[in-house]
DNA sequence: ATTCTTTATCGTAATATTGCAATATAATAA
DNA sequence: TTATTATATTGCAATATTACGATAAAGAAT
């Protein structure tokens, strides 16, 4: 079908699946990566460093925003865009606490 | 289009955007929670385990290890499905360094 | 007021994903 | 050999994603 069946799981499986699935782009990783290493971040400066077409970049700030990995501020003519640290922080802990269960298994098959 | 410019980004930013984009989906986050929690890893029970039909939990296995994140190995008449710790902890570094870059900025504009 | 700059939205084409029934494959059991 | 069990693959329908040109919207500059 093509269509998630969303509620059949958990709101926070369906959440951090939103927030991976934001990530789970090439696109949007650089544009994380961008905004992870530039100081200030003009979305007209995201565009001029992804070698896609300007509309193309809106649509995936606005995915990323739509997870909560990034967030907007306006800035006179302009929007500033960045990070959302929260959001990472959420992720990784995340991921901190299935290392940490799969460190103390007893039991390991494969 | 509807297909990714793969070859404008880098390989690693392909490949990161790959591990995320196979725990982008809330089956798939409910798979890797299972197998972190459970001691045995028989492929039968993450079908039982999901709400889905056995060609749909395949395909996401399939999606999942295609990625790195899961690795199976054959018992006998069944398969052994268990995760690959290591792309997981690939991944948990990789936010890590991201957190670590954000924390020190000196500016923050949002 | 008009133009310029910046970002978002719309419309649309190409492709990918999701899900499942039907079927294939492969190993075990009878 | 012939079932039985366990998993993968195929085929297909419904929906989602990716990308971009055209255009809208909204503030800044002239």
């Amino acid at each position: 079908m093509g269509v998630t069946k969303t509620d059949q799981f958990t709101k926070k499986q369906n959440a951090m699946a939103l927030i991976l699935k934001s990530l789970g782009h090439p696109a949007r990783v650089s544009i994380v990566e961008y905004l992870t290493k530039v100081d200030s971040c003009i979305c007209g400066d995201i565009v001029d460093e992804l070698p896609l077409a300007q509309p193309t970049v809106s649509q995936h700030l606005k995915e990323l925003k739509n997870a909560g990995v990034i967030k907007g501020s306006i800035e006179g003519n302009a929007i500033c865009y960045c990070i959302d640290e929260q959001t990472i922080e959420t992720l990784h802990a995340y991921l901190a606490n299935i290392l940490n269960q799969l460190k103390n298994k007893t039991t390991n098959c494969c």
